[in-house]
RNA sequence: GGGCGAUUAGCUCAGUGGUAGAGCACUGGCCUCACAUGCCAGGGGUCACAGGUUCAAGUCCUGUAUCGCCCACCA
């Protein structure tokens, strides 16, 4: 019968991880506690678009901060972990307009009141989806207090905000070319254009002068825009346009007479030199306008298509109007030629289509004055940034920063708090809506502009903790200790965070800025709907459980890397959750006799094996304290897997059979039973905050022996290993190393040999007294460990034995007898394999050694290890030559 | 045009001046009473290249190459 066919209980997560994230919740375990004398660990989450479902970056985001969370929770820290949604302006307004459309509806008819009630409708039946899933993850925020970005806290808080910004002149209203989404018919900010280089032409067109003396030839990307120009400038010292400049030229197909101009911000090397000059349609054209007062004339509108100005095109599409005023410009002889040319068109963030630039009136923040106190604040280190060349990015961005372009033409937003006055025209910014004007009026039309989304994101760490009434959250949480994000917001976001937090609350909002990994695909390419190379974590968790998933990522988290996921790769973390689970399967099996009223055995009468698990808990337990305290994830969740599988599993247990098997001496068992129990209980709060349902799990069916106290109700609050309190014996882990040095010698042997498992075998151990002595009393673990049923030991001066296999390993000699075991050519092979690499060894060593100027300039420890590390493999050397010349029969 | 990052085993990646590591894949042996989702053993590296600093460089410095990302208003 295959072993496949009878295994029971095995490893299944959606059999409990569901049921144990309902019970903590409904229990209350992630609620925070303000007033507690706890010290404060604050983390708030970087809101997730309402629209949104779990992708992969929220998958990471989510398991790191859970992971530091559920870490200080246990710690002794008062957690707070505030969760919430971003009202996401554009991206909602998109889907619910898509629904309206659906239904043969538009949000015009529907009309401004009723299309954000619409909004709010489908954020109440949808917009909890995200939330559920961060439960399926784990996530353990305080629900109770999940935010929104509209929600009426941080809608006072916006308008506070925009106030106090206005009153002190950092925000202005002004006409602009600015990035126009003819889509979603509104402004965007710099930020929100994505440039894409596209692959286009320049048309070369030629202007002739009004006095008939000739013409200027000038070259676009655009050829549409020329229906708008106003003027043709070239470079003032230009010697080709010497004495033309004033001169009137015709814009061809409108006949429209413009002028030619001097501007240095023409390039003479750049074409002919001569640039047409569209103030409406250009952002430099347009600085240009306003440096020679000329006309704008706007021929593309907002919704991207052609204007009455645009005379016989008007009407038309702006691509459609390229395509057939080209055909027009080429059959008047206007088209010079037409050269391919590589440009950079910039597309909206979120709908892809191609920006116009157009000139409207808007409302910005005059942003240089916060971008000082936020440079400041990072570089003097209030706030750090993790990894640290993230700063980089970040200074080089707040030093070049430009004006933030904070009002938005769409409905779905904070609408932004002026108000007008219908008889006076008269402006008034306020918090709440004016009663009266100053001319006697009360009747005011309100902005229609509604503000950024990340106008009020900006706000959250403040904003969900109360700001601006000082709320005991804000007293006993702000600052915050750490933001957890992706680099791609870290000026849409991070940035402006600081700036506005130490604006409002003259703080920084959080003390780290943790910059974790993008994650991508297997081929490192970004995860994408229309690539079709999407990984759905919600398929992975039902496939493999969030535990698997989750240390899957902590361990890829490696800092400055980007991630690339492939199942495979998560499967193979699901193998240690399985190994895990059948690792406390044996231990339970072995405690079903388990005398919970035994007092604790004191760790000196302990086996050695005892003691040097506990030993390797301690230092595991630290290396994951210090590896989290410093953002180093991966390295936490190395070593957890390290010790688990390699330690705990492949050699603890394997040693703790003898002890535990019926045969034992009961003080014995109950030594190594206790020490299960010791070691389970303190792994799975290690592992806690990785893999939270899987440790619970186990955790809770683990006996609990009276001498540890009263067990806690979960592992979520239960304390977290404290190495500095932990038992440790340095003596033991000396012992376990020479056992497993020489177990490691003999399976070499063995395995070289392909002798197998099933087969016993004697072995004859030979050398100092002290390693002896240690083996002796070590004796069965030794032979249990390497399928040794008869060693025996012989002193330093007794002859070697004849015709035996030989090792080397922890200064000891170690002969395996021959006997019907091994073939003479291969142990010939084996041990010439040896000795050559111990030869290879040696001769790099000696070379050091031998350079007077390393023994003289290098610290003396680094020239003892040497020395010592050379003599041992001298030693090690001359014994496996001795084993060779004796299989030759020469010795 | 500016900036940043990467280059280490077949693949994916750790690596904090002092004996080059892990997982997967590969080879051989095992269904040994927690686990074949497993156990034991093994093979596999000019640490991209060229200089430099140092007793010592995968690690620090300079340059080159290749790949990737970010920023930028070149008609």
């Amino acid at each position: 019968m295959s072993s496949n066919e009878n295994k029971q209980g095995g490893y299944d997560p959606s059999k409990f991880e569901e049921k144990w994230y309902a019970q903590w919740e409904e229990k209350g375990y992630f609620s925070a506690d303000p007033s507690s004398d706890k010290p404060p660990y604050s983390i708030v989450i970087p809101p997730p678009n309402v629209t949104g479902s779990l992708h992969m970056g929220h998958a990471l985001n989510i398991t790191l901060q859970d992971v530091l969370i559920r870490y200080k929770r246990m710690d002794g820290f008062e957690t707070l972990w505030m969760p919430g949604t971003d009202h996401a302006g554009i991206a909602t307004q998109n889907v619910v307009e898509k629904m309206l459309a659906a239904e043969g509806t538009n949000r015009e008819e529907l009309g401004r009141e009723k299309f954000i009630e619409r909004v709010w409708k489908w954020k109440k039946e949808s917009g909890g989806t995200i939330i559920h899933q961060l439960k399926r993850l784990g996530a353990s925020c305080d629900w109770e207090r999940e935010r929104f970005t509209m929600d009426e806290g941080l809608s006072k808080a916006v308008r506070e905000v925009f106030c106090k910004l206005y009153e002190q002149g950092l925000i202005y209203k002004d006409d602009y070319i600015n990035n126009w989404c003819p889509r979603c018919h509104t402004a965007i900010s710099d930020l929100e254009v994505e440039h894409e280089d596209t692959k286009g032409h320049l048309w070369h067109l030629r202007y002739p002068f009004a006095d008939g003396s000739g013409n200027v030839v000038v070259a676009t990307t655009r050829p549409e825009t020329m229906l708008g120009d106003t003027a043709v400038a070239v470079h003032p010292e230009d010697e080709r346009y010497k004495g033309m400049l004033g001169k009137k030229i015709i814009l061809p197909v409108i006949g429209r007479e413009i002028e030619l101009i001097a501007d240095t911000y023409c390039d003479p090397a750049f074409g002919t030199g001569a640039v047409k000059v569209t103030p409406a349609h250009d952002p430099n054209d347009f600085e240009m306008g306003n440096r020679h007062d000329l006309e704008r004339i706007q021929v593309i509108g907002e919704d991207g298509t052609m204007t009455e100005a645009a005379g016989p095109y008007a009407g038309m599409d702006r691509y459609e109007c390229r395509k057939s005023l080209v055909a027009d410009l080429e059959e008047a002889g206007v088209l010079v030629k037409t050269d391919e040319h590589d440009h950079s068109v910039g597309h909206c963030y979120r709908c892809h289509t191609t920006i116009e630039p157009l000139i409207s009136k808007q409302w910005f923040v005059r942003i240089k004055p916060m971008a000082e106190r936020a440079i400041a604040a990072v570089r003097d280190g209030r706030t750090k940034i993790v990894p640290a060349h993230w700063e980089k990015t970040y200074f080089n961005w707040m030093e070049n920063i430009r004006d933030w372009c904070i009002s938005r033409q769409i409905w779905w937003g904070h609408r932004i708090p002026a108000y007008t006055c219908d008889e006076c025209g008269e402006m008034i910014v306020a918090r709440t809506a004016p009663v009266e004007c100053k001319c006697g009026a009360s009747k005011f039309a309100q902005e229609t502009d509604v503000l950024d989304t990340w106008f009020s994101s900006g706000l959250w760490p403040i904003g969900t903790l109360g700001w601006p009434e000082n709320t005991p959250e804000l007293q006993k949480y702000f600052p915050t200790d750490v933001l957890i994000t992706g680099f791609d917001i870290i000026f849409f976001w991070v940035a402006r965070m600081l700036m506005q937090g130490l604006w409002f609350r003259e703080e920084v909002p959080f003390k780290d800025v943790y910059i974790h990994a993008l994650v991508l695909d297997e081929k490192g390419q970004k995860m994408s709907k229309s690539k079709g190379n999407v990984i759905d974590p919600l398929n992975i968790i039902d496939k493999f459980g969030a535990d698997a998933f989750r240390f899957a990522l902590v361990a890829f988290a490696a800092q400055g890397r980007n991630i690339k996921l492939s199942e495979n790769r998560i499967e193979g973390y699901y193998r240690f959750t399985n190994k895990i689970w059948n690792a406390s399967r044996f231990t339970m099996m072995n405690l079903e006799d388990f005398d919970t009223a035994k007092p604790q055995i004191p760790l000196a009468e302990r086996s050695a094996a005892d003691r040097w698990i506990l030993t390797r808990f301690r230092d595991t337990a630290k290396t994951v304290r210090e590896s989290l305290d410093g953002y180093f994830f991966n390295d936490a969740a190395s070593a957890i897997y390290q010790f688990t599988w390699h330690e705990l599993c492949d050699w603890y247990v394997e040693m703790a059979k003898r002890p535990l098997y019926a045969s034992a001496d009961p003080k014995a068992r109950l030594s190594a039973q206790q020490t299960l129990i010791e070691v389970f209980d303190g792994l799975f709060r290690l592992m806690h905050p990785f893999m939270p349902f899987i440790s619970e799990e186990l955790w809770t069916a683990l006996p609990w022996p009276a001498y540890l106290g009263e067990k806690p109700v979960t592992l979520v609050t239960a304390s977290f290993p404290k190495p500095d309190e932990l038992a440790g014996d340095d003596e033991a882990l000396y012992r376990v190393e020479l056992v497993k040095e020489v177990v490691g010698a003999i399976r070499n042997v063995r395995g070289e040999m392909n002798v197998p498992p099933s087969r016993r075998i004697k072995a004859i151990i030979q050398g100092p007294q002290k390693e002896c002595g240690v083996l002796k009393e070590e004796v069965d673990f030794v032979g249990a460990l390497c399928g040794a049923d008869d060693i025996s030991f012989i002193g330093a001066d007794e002859p070697k034995p004849p015709k035996a296999a030989a090792a080397v390993a922890a200064g000891v000699e170690i002969f395996l007898p021959l006997e019907g075991l091994i073939d003479l050519d291969e142990e010939r092979k084996r041990l010439a394999k040896e000795i050559e690499k111990l030869d290879i060894e040696l001769k790099k060593v000696q070379g050091k050694l031998s350079n007077p100027n390393f023994v003289e300039r290098a610290p003396e420890a680094v020239v003892a290890k040497d020395r010592a590390r050379a003599e041992e493999i001298g030693r090690d050397l001359a014994k496996l030559q001795e084993g060779l010349a004796r299989i030759d029969g020469n010795a």
